[in-house]
DNA sequence: GTGGTCTAGACCACC
DNA sequence: GTGGTCTAGACCACG
């Protein structure tokens, strides 16, 4: 498959299988209008139980990404630009609460920017 | 007390109250020396179990940011300076494997740096 | 063909071609005693695995709207007004659980013929 | 518990589930800042297991429903009047692809109306 | 063959 | 006690 699971991540099988589809699509090894590959397939490809796959899956169709159908499979609805924009908007949701916090303490900007371009020379 | 807990927040209650503390020390409300409220004292004022504030302060000794005192309490042992080292630290740790992941999809750092200023401005 | 299969539907492609022939029916593509394409003929045109027809055919057979004709193929059996009154019996049936759930939950008469009003001016 | 499974309804028990907790908040039975009945008490007490209520409260929390909160419980996040809101549109969701239909095919709106107030009145 | 749903039960973290 | 995650396997509908 195009992404591999990484059992020591601090994400969980469910994060890591969204995040490997997502990237596919930034790749380009999906494009919109493919079909994922089918949940059995992935499961036994990634050693990982079906039913993780499915909740993968259908946690993409809720964020609109891709669309079932059965008998058929999961088509991709979206494209690259489109996914690096949910991408990073994902991101943002993530991070918030933590910089508000920061924030709120009586940090400055460039501290915290400083923290994310020290992570990122690493 | 100097701080609350957010039922809503994503943080757990034990994350709330380590946090809860280093910002009081940041704050200057706690000082090098100065003594945590008793156990008893900040479950009753926080609305939290007793032991929930054990374990939070067992993992502030364990960070060793604060040290247990046969018949006293809990002492504090760094000051402003050392906390926000500290802080920073943590963010950094809490960051890096979510910005790594950015890097190697092939985002740049420009962009990751405008997510922060964009929660910043918020 | 007359109608097209919409990937992207909620709809079952077994639920859209016997829309689609009925559809014909009601828009006069087809008349009463006209034979309906040849299973391989939609098949391919509809871009659709024949078994895929062949069930929606005996489906149309069971609901009384066409029947099966020896060496013949299918022939329809019902006008336009009598389609018209099996499609709105159709609506009425996929709807009625969801609106009576409404209705006993509290909700207005007018509340519901909002939301169609809503869909229907889009 | 407030509400009763169907194992007879169209709905899956899913489904059944999140209209039931958004029913109680409609009927006033959960209010706002209330916790939902715990994860194992509602699948005793519904004869369910236990993963199915799981896959609900889930779904409540992405829709911004309720929110978890380890080891606490499940937080009720919305009032009745923006359940409200919620539940007409997602019926409006659940109907406008098949009133589009019919609109594209001649329909019109009255014809509509007529069949919703009809299953009104049984 | 495809996906959809549900049950059963294990093991973890948090309170 | 609470929720979170994952595995295993059954049974159904659609193509």
């Amino acid at each position: 498959m195009w992404f591999k699971i990484d059992l020591y991540s601090s994400l969980s099988l469910n994060e890591q299988i969204k995040m490997g589809i997502k990237e596919s699509i930034l790749k380009g090894k999906l494009r919109e209008g493919d079909t994922l590959p089918s949940i059995r397939e992935l499961a036994s490809s990634l050693r990982v139980n079906p039913n993780t796959i499915v909740r993968a899956y259908k946690d993409l169709e809720t964020e609109g990404i891709v669309i079932a159908k059965q008998g058929i499979g999961y088509m991709v609805l979206k494209g690259k630009a489109e996914i690096r924009r949910i991408v990073l908007k994902d991101l943002e949701k993530k991070f918030s609460e933590e910089i508000f916090r920061f924030k709120k303490i009586g940090f400055k900007l460039d501290e915290i920017l400083e923290v994310i371009k020290n992570i990122w020379e690493k």
